[in-house]
DNA sequence: TTGCCAAGTTGAGACTGTCTCAATATATTT
DNA sequence: AAATATATTGAGACAGTCTCAACTTGGCAA
């Protein structure tokens, strides 16, 4: 596994730390209003710094959505952990794709760079999407050990369904998105299981 | 439903089909090698016109799009039609959904695309995306009346899933598309039906 | 408290791209 | 051979990304 540094290797000037903290605040505003493709220079202008302050912060958009979810993403990870003492492993599954369906969707254009830092390992978001993965995979091994869902599914599949619908939610509307939800997940249990 | 010219009102001047012409067959090179967002400066300076010229002729980059797929959406429809004799609801539903699939990724980016021109009653893509859809509905509802399909799943349900797919395996691997094509369907399937 | 310098900031500048429109050119008609 | 409707041109206005040499400034050591 890489190691990722959580937080700046030193302790960063006072000015530095203040407007690494107005870009962040900025960016969540104006990703919320226009999606992660909105215009970085506007961020850069409305946190009243130049625009390479926030290159020299975020060398890329991604590293500044790392920044920006990081605690998230972190939440959604334990989530799963915790989801694992849930009473019924089919239904903590369930609740947890459902929690990160919503996360998925804070922004417009998120879902699209999580699926592709999954799959690139240079981006800033691979680890935290791969910690995402992994905390999938507990719930999912233990409701296909309970017997509720095919032994063939894999944390990929699971990954790709659950961002797969989040697309859809932003394409079309966030219930098209639960209903393919629902469709997928079905797909995905024991022939035995009840519906 | 709204018309659309599917061929240009009147005789186009002959220079002006040799450019309509050129720009389309340079616009599927480049298309295909960088996507549905490459340059369309990249395409008319390929293509050997001013800028201005592919613009005149393509209002916007659905409305190329919208020329550069007509006949393979046309076909697609079509083929939809044939189907409907095939012995099998089930197994024609499914041969459709993967020809479906083939078409949406021709190129990258398209099935974004396409995807937002079934909501967006205004794209030039709309009238194209809305025959496919409903193409696709025959089959649905053939599937339901052999009682291998649930009755609530709708077009619109088809059409997401198959774009879905489309999407994940433009991000990922066309297999991993696939498989997520292969369970979504099972959900979609009557719970009294085998797998 | 002063002065130094590493750390941080700045913003112009080199790109690439979208889209428009007045001037210009050319195919077709009469 | 003009007349004219039809097309093409390409500069220009604008917006965005990203870089980097010159400049500032916070914080520490003397």
């Amino acid at each position: 596994m890489t190691t990722v540094d959580p937080a700046p290797r030193r302790r960063m000037r006072a000015d530095a730390r203040r407007n690494y903290e107005r870009l962040l605040a900025e960016a969540a505003t104006i990703f919320a209003e226009h999606g992660v493709e909105a215009s970085l220079e506007e961020i850069a202008r409305r946190a009243g710094v130049a625009n390479g302050t926030l290159y020299s912060h975020f060398p890329t958009r991604q590293a500044l959505l790392e920044a920006l979810l990081r605690d998230r993403m972190q939440a959604l990870s334990d989530k799963a952990r915790d989801l694992l003492d849930h009473p019924s492993a089919d239904e903590a599954l369930l609740i947890w794709a459902r929690a990160a369906m919503a996360h998925t969707t804070v922004y417009r254009g998120l879902v699209t760079s999580l699926m592709r830092s999954i799959e690139d390992e240079s981006s800033h978001l691979h680890a935290a999407c791969q910690a995402v993965l992994t905390a999938g995979e507990q719930l999912l091994n233990r409701a296909q050990a309970a017997g509720s869902m095919r032994a063939d599914v894999t944390a990929s599949d699971l990954y790709a369904l659950i961002n797969s619908v989040s697309w859809v939610g932003e394409q079309t509307s966030p219930a098209q998105g639960e209903r393919l939800l629902a469709f997928g997940i079905d797909g995905m249990r024991s022939a035995t299981d009840s519906r």
